[in-house]
DNA sequence: TGTATTCGATCGAACGTTCGTTCGCCTTTT
DNA sequence: AAAAGGCGAACGAACGTTCGATCGAATACA
């Protein structure tokens, strides 16, 4: 029997478990859909999300074709799932690292260090939410938009205090900054591999340091 | 009948023209297809190469879906048409204007308005070359990869010689300082409209601020 | 405890659609 | 008369998705 549609758009199809749930069952349902969507991530970072069809991922994964639609309604919905978790995860684990550092130089340096840093191990994922932001549609998109906002609200806070504390230029647009930092970043699938040459750290260390000499330019520090 | 195929990727499929070639013969043939090539840009920009159909982009340029092809030999070639044109005609406007320029810090300055102005008035195909790099393959991807190669070449050049001169810090990776402001350069399509709001000269100014600060850090001007 | 039954999980096969491309024929221009 | 320019119609392949069946394990009942 086919699983309900979920009433979240966010949640894969599966409904909560009828039967007396075991750790065990749970487990194995879980592990089997991040198989899958593992595949998929490596498959949609490697050729794009058009390219990358569902008798491929089948095959990646180790699932017959159909069985790919018991854990997923759709292949959109599969894109949502990848993005909106590596999503999730990155702007969770920026908010962590950010607590208990209150100098705002210092949490610029931690947001460009985290995001590098998961970048290294999360190449594929990270990729495939810098590349195929538009191959989502309706309430799917919205709803990994509104998490990108969170992101460029949380870095653009950041930018906002440097600003008004140490920047006292007048010409320096702080949206501009803000995209640029994130054109750095979303641009790093393109060139940079952490498997070989630069450590994420140097890299890191570099883009913070242009970035901040930047924006604060000749004003000290 | 249909033309032969051409010798060089780069070119259209027809041939040059056996019999004795008025101009205006010639003008409407390139009129057509850059009338076609103008609509697959728009809708490619819009889409992304794979949801772009050729149906579409015949619609869009009111031709057939058959004429399409006698001006072009593939859907692939179109793309290689679009991104070809657009770095070459991106990397000759910026040797123009780099002529007499001898002050790399003025130099790296007039690279990124050169980038940005571009960018203003060819919003579509610049994000075709942004976006789909990884579209083409064999000898188009090649020849692509050849010409992007020339643009960095050119950039990292500047960059090598403001680094010789006025950077003694010895951190800085130029490798990761090119990359970084191509990341900027070309993450504009997902955040800059020049119609409304920033002026192109307005960002580029501030981009290229931003950027020459972050290199040049304490090592004054 | 043994047996019947439900149900989660999986698959082969197919369906309907869309795609890029080609063929043959027509019209217009030279 | 020949060639350039253009089109309707079709082809074959690939795609996302669905249908119906199967099978083992868990559950309910005897």
């Amino acid at each position: 029997m086919r699983p309900e549609k979920p009433e979240h758009a966010f949640e894969s199809p599966r409904p909560a478990p009828l039967h007396g749930l075991t750790d065990h069952a749970s487990t194995s349902y879980d592990e089997r859909l991040n198989q899958i969507l593992e595949a998929a991530t490596g498959l949609m970072a490697h050729a794009g999300y058009e390219r990358a069809s569902m008798r491929a991922v089948a095959k990646a994964a180790g699932v017959s074709l159909a069985g790919l639609y018991y854990y997923f309604d759709s292949k959109e919905k599969m894109l949502f799932l990848i993005q909106f978790r590596t999503f999730s995860s990155l702007v969770s684990s920026l908010r962590e690292k950010l607590l208990g550092v209150s100098d705002p130089i210092e949490q610029l340096r931690v947001m460009i260090r985290t995001h590098v840093g998961y970048f290294a191990t999360n190449m594929a994922a990270l990729k495939v939410c810098s590349h195929e932001l538009d191959s989502l549609t309706g309430d799917s998109y919205e709803e990994t938009r509104r998490i990108r906002r969170e992101y460029y609200d949380l870095t653009r806070g950041i930018i906002d205090r440097i600003g008004d504390v140490y920047v006292h230029d007048g010409t320096l647009d702080r949206h501009v900054a803000t995209m640029s930092l994130f054109g750095m970043l979303n641009w790093l699938y393109r060139w940079y591999d952490p498997r070989h040459g630069r450590s994420p750290t140097g890299v890191a260390n570099q883009l913070a340091a242009q970035f901040l000499q930047g924006l604060l330019g000749k004003s000290a520090i």
